[in-house]
DNA sequence: GTCTATAAATCGATAGAC
DNA sequence: GTCTATCGATTTATAGAC
């Protein structure tokens, strides 16, 4: 009998997907700009040429990490439970969603959040961010509008406020790490009560 | 009579400061790996070749910047109102001053909070970060304990979401922009009795 | 789908004249 | 203190064999 004419790839790389979670991890570590297509082919296994039959470029790896990010965090204002009820509760629940996308998005949502806009991929990036921004502070201001919450702080502030504490969260948090499945829950009790609330808010 | 022999530099960059404040605005325009030595003397100027006679290399550049930002950072700590009194009264100081460092020297804290580890300066800035990070942990930590606050939180992810609230000013805030006068003090607020404060905050 | 080999451009850094 | 010119290494990307 003949032998098995089945050719073998040397090194599977495992398709796109696997590829990209590759990519972006390697992106966080050094940054986009400090990693070279070179350093990708080698964490993933394979030589530069063939990471080139998978990906068009060290852009288009890029946008596809991005736009994963993007869908994720919209995906958010578009749940029925962000768009019912008092512009109050709207909030808690928008925050505490986005927090979960960040944790199951991580790598993808951290890589967004470092965006400089050197590109027109990034530049996007960038635009996308500002709408999804947009987004909450409007809600901040219904909230205050609404005589829901103390306007203690100027909205356009404490929803620039609020982000960056929700957003700071992709430099410590690491999935599986034990004591952060209330952590969604957590950030909210903390962004509206006060991170170190007082025994006595006010008189 | 002969001719005046004074030689004129052909164009003056104005001194090392100079040349470092124009560095680190490129830096944080296209971010450090993405700016190259090309870049930055065109940003000041000169040629790369009269850049390298100013500093040892880009490295050295990214050196100075990020001691700049540490020894504001550290000096804080050091103020005298800054370790008198109750915890609580000691973090009110040192989130206000923070925030005017974060202020003043806004390139250089920039620059500090983008560093990803890559060289050997780059490490030396993080494990700067790490110390004074955990300077602010054992602050809430000890407002706790003092029975100073409410413990609706756990003091670890308390000081690390007051830590990606304060940095994340750097993100938005520009100097001479109206209605920042009071911002050391409504950030101050804004953390203690919450970004979004309900109107009732507890039965 | 992987590989070797290499093109073309850019990078950080240096030599040496003025 | 500035310049022109260039080195050697590295980068993104492509050509073409298997």
């Amino acid at each position: 009998m003949s032998q098995a004419p089945v050719k073998r790839a040397r090194r599977p790389s495992g398709g796109r997907d696997q590829l990209l979670e590759t990519a972006v991890g390697e992106f966080i570590a050094r940054g986009y700009d400090a990693t070279s297509m070179e350093d990708l082919s080698r964490a993933a296994g394979i030589t530069k040429s063939s990471f080139y039959h998978h990906f068009a470029g060290k852009e288009a790896l890029l946008r596809a990490a991005l736009e994963r990010a993007v869908d994720g965090l919209f995906g958010v204002l578009e749940l029925p439970t962000a768009r019912d009820g008092s512009p109050v509760q709207r909030l808690r629940v928008i925050i505490a969603e986005q927090v979960r996308v960040l944790m199951t998005e991580l790598p993808y949502v951290t890589l967004l959040l470092r965006v400089r806009g050197n590109t027109e991929t990034e530049r996007w990036a960038l635009e996308r961010r500002r709408a999804f921004d947009a987004a909450i502070t409007r809600l901040v201001r219904d909230a205050v509008d609404a005589g829901e919450v103390r306007a203690d702080v100027d909205p356009a502030l404490a929803a620039k406020l609020l982000s960056g504490l929700v957003n700071s969260i992709v430099e410590w948090y690491r999935p599986g790490r034990p004591g952060t499945a209330t952590l969604p829950e957590d950030v909210v009790q903390a962004a509206l009560t006060g991170i170190v609330p007082s025994p006595t808010p006010n008189p």
